[in-house]
DNA sequence: CGCCGTGATACCTGCCAGGTATCACAGCGC
DNA sequence: GCGCTGTGATACCTGGCAGGTATCACGGCG
């Protein structure tokens, strides 16, 4: 059967997310007819309905929300193929470079541990470092910005791509130093999940969203750092948080939240010698 | 950066692979001129050279390379996208069908267990078994020609795949009844790597070739068993091939060859009902 | 009953994918 | 030396299709 081109895959995701073909179109710099168009051609050359118009909007068939999965992996795979071909063809003067992902938040220790190691071998490829928010390494690995990334589960997942395990750490509760239950030397996640006037922090879910709760919405660790220190909220957070505490802050380990393991992650099916060297530093550590 | 489409990477994956555009041309059904222009129209938009053209063939950059490998994988992710989708279209009446994809020559009684125990299930999806040669199951996973797939390690590379472990079990050689060594209770590798007039069977590696060796190449288990009993080699195999023995067939287990464990696997971020009851189902055998 | 806002249709146009014919060049047999 | 063969590149043309504009059909809503 004749491929899918990229160009509807992108159409049709677009139409997907928006569920609106005027502000797909828009998003897509297009106009609205030519889009319509195009997700009718690729219905009829699936054979498949794809999506249910239904006058007010659009919602997806068990058969769009498919298309949708998998396009954004064919899409994010085309992006990363373009990156990665560019990226080898460029530098093939000084050796091949890597691109590391690390969450801005994560250990600085174990970071700067291994950019110092790896610097240290013979004939060590260049490491760039990409610092991104907090759900991001996954994205950048996928579609080529990145070509190993510093990953912590469970927040990030690491469905779909090769690891190794780094390191195992407890977590903490980061609560405003002036708070009774900053003086105690262990927590338990019920001890601090219902403190009347701390409402726990809510941190972002892998698909964007936050769990429902009366606690503030966490984008960033600096903003986290400012509501502890101003007695608004009670974050739980890996050991590694300790490095950035400010003086209104106190840390007390925590008996029963899930152990955060560090793992270096890289695409399947990658094999460089620059990344085998990267990642054999990194476990040696 | 505008995108690759995938009719581009198509027309490079042909020529990198034939390295030779007027072959590649003819695979594609088309004229050898505009796929040359479509090349070269290719590389200026990535600004890399992507073959080194020397008047005696083409051999591809570094950059090449690494296209040639992305773009595989990013063909196979749309042909995926396209078959799923139509896939879950197609058949919405009944429920889900799953496609499970298993090596011809692998334990029938694994498979019988798991289709039956499945089958046992209250609402099981129907389940479409798809017997495949000696290492296709990676590529039938990749491309959305099956949803599930038996993998076999090491022979098969799980890499890039979710999966669950099934069964550990240890291998045996494979010997005409008559010769000596067929009385012998156990056997080493070394045993049976360097027997006069027994060279060792060469399977075929995950690239397709072969490692080098006196012994015959093996395309399946039929041609191997008439080998073997025609005194010609000597094989390793999974203790599971003592189900396929012929009367003048030999099996002796191996004390030192590496152990084949069974896996269940499915591609990373597939998560449908029908799908996660198989490989519950599996994982309880 | 107009008036939005939705997606679908009709129709036109310019671009580009692809075809044919040909070139430029390197090896090679004589 | 001189064709001959086989390589990829170039020149030029054409048809189809991607995309634009104008408009329709229709459902909610004041």
């Amino acid at each position: 059967m004749d491929d899918l081109e990229t160009r509807e895959l992108r159409y049709f995701v677009a139409v997907a997310e928006e569920l609106h073909f005027g502000r797909a179109a828009q998003r897509l710099g297009m106009a609205q007819p030519p889009l319509s168009r195009a997700i009718q051609q690729l219905e009829r050359r699936l054979g498949v309905g794809l999506l249910e118009r239904d006058r007010r909007g659009v919602a997806l068939t068990a058969a769009g929300e498919v298309l949708l999965r998998e396009g954004r992996a064919t899409l994010d795979a085309a992006a990363a193929a373009a990156r990665r071909a560019r990226r080898a063809g460029g530098a093939d003067g000084p050796g091949e470079r890597l691109v590391l992902a690390a969450k801005a938040a994560g250990s600085h220790e174990l970071l700067q541990k291994l950019l110092d190691a790896h610097a240290a071998e013979p004939g060590a490829a260049e490491v760039e470092v990409l610092l991104c928010g907090l759900c991001e390494q996954e994205a950048m690995l996928r579609d080529g910005r990145a070509d190993v990334a510093l990953m912590y589960t469970p927040f990030n997942s690491l469905v779909g791509f090769d690891s190794e395990e780094l390191a195992t750490e407890g977590q903490v509760a980061i609560l405003p130093a002036a708070h009774p239950l900053a003086a105690r030397t262990t927590l338990s996640l019920a001890d601090i999940s219902d403190v009347p006037g701390l409402p726990l922090a809510r941190w972002p879910r892998r698909d964007g969203g936050y769990p429902p709760g009366p606690g503030p919405e966490i984008r960033d660790q600096t903003q986290l750092a400012q509501l502890v220190a101003l007695g608004r909220t009670v974050a739980v957070f890996p050991e590694y948080g300790r490095s950035w505490l400010w003086a209104e802050h106190a840390a007390v380990p925590l008996t029963d939240a899930p152990p955060v393991v560090t793992h270096i992650a890289w695409p399947p099916h990658s094999r460089s010698r620059a990344l085998a060297g990267l990642v054999r530093t990194a476990t040696r550590l």
